[in-house]
DNA sequence: ATATAGATTGACTAATCACTCTACAAAATT
DNA sequence: AATTTTGTAGAGTGATTAGTCAATCTATAT
């Protein structure tokens, strides 16, 4: 792992267990191993570190939601996959989620772009359109089921997080929470 | 408005604007109009003064919820009370629950007792036992289906709150909305 | 071999921060 | 009236911070 791959390691750990502002520049230089210097040859400020931090697990978490043939399939298959993908990143990675939410609930939200924001959510909105275009889900704004599906997600992680369950016990529960949600959203 | 209140009120906003570390002991003062010495004479420390406000706020909300004679009413609309309210709770007081919702996602939640946190939802989780052992709401984790409650909540009011609404189609929307909630998690 | 560009370092700085301290004013209590 | 308690102020303090900078190192290209 390069240094700059070290950095935003470290910076994720310290931002989820000191939050943003309590994590100081050189405690991450620290925990990375590098000099204080390093870390600012590599983002000029401390904020455009967070926002790189942001970015750069928002793009893995894209790669790993996509990483399944789907082309085939029916609008459900594929709001399916997109969900349980979802959902096993989440759980599989539980500081980058916490991260991410931490991120999207502080002011620094605010250094995105409207269209960035948007960009992110944009295959789910495309695949609600279709869906409701044949009629498979309920002809209601689709940036609104786009809320509820994604709502549902953080609600369905935080639980599982929260409580102790077998790995048997948790597939069921993915199984049914998406049957829940579709239920919700389907004509 | 005494001092204490100013000073809570004035956090809030800072808080929200800036977030918590960002935020100087100082100009929380300077905004409430006290002196920087005053503020630690009601809080003993910044900390303390995150948790207080956290605490003051639910306080709010939780006589809001209750704010009506439910007693003689079926769950569903027991149910559909406190839905209303907290959701017509938060669309007023979008400072109040970004404050929340930043302070749920941040370390500062450690800060509570696990009895503090369960404590605050637990008239809903009997509320949804009541529901489950009278076989009107399905018999899953109470915890769960409370859990999937709270998310649906954020996840209508950031959708009203990012996109301009009539009032008359927001009344719409809640409405619909708990229909939906309550489609998903009755029997 | 030499030159050039980028990577790395860590001491340094100016600013800022949470919190303290002393002094005094206003109530409340005796 | 005297005394104690509580509220308020704001200058002051030591610690900490983001970011800079000049110096050194590494690697690749010529």
């Amino acid at each position: 792992m390069d240094k700059k791959s070290e950095i935003l390691h470290a910076a994720l750990k310290l931002f989820v267990l000191h939050g943003f502002h309590a994590t100081p520049t050189s405690g991450i230089a620290r925990e990375a191993g590098v000099a204080n210097g390093t870390l600012f040859h590599y983002f000029k400020t401390k904020d455009e570190l967070i926002v790189a931090l942001y970015v750069h697990i928002k793009k893995q978490l894209a790669f790993c939601i996509l990483n399944e043939e789907i082309a085939e399939a029916t609008i459900k298959e594929q709001c399916k996959s997109i969900y349980v993908n979802a959902l096993n990143w989440g759980l599989e990675h539980p500081t980058e989620f916490r991260f991410v939410q931490q991120f999207l609930s502080s002011p620094y939200l605010m250094m995105l772009t409207p269209a960035e924001i948007k960009e992110q959510n944009n295959m789910v909105i495309e695949l609600i359109k279709e869906g409701i275009a044949t009629r498979q889900i309920k002809a209601i704004a689709p940036d609104f089921i786009n809320s509820l599906f994604i709502s549902h997600l953080f609600g369905v992680n935080q639980y599982v997080l929260q409580t102790n369950m077998s790995v048997a016990d948790r597939n069921t529960l993915i199984e049914e929470s998406f049957a829940m949600i579709w239920g919700m959203i389907s004509v």
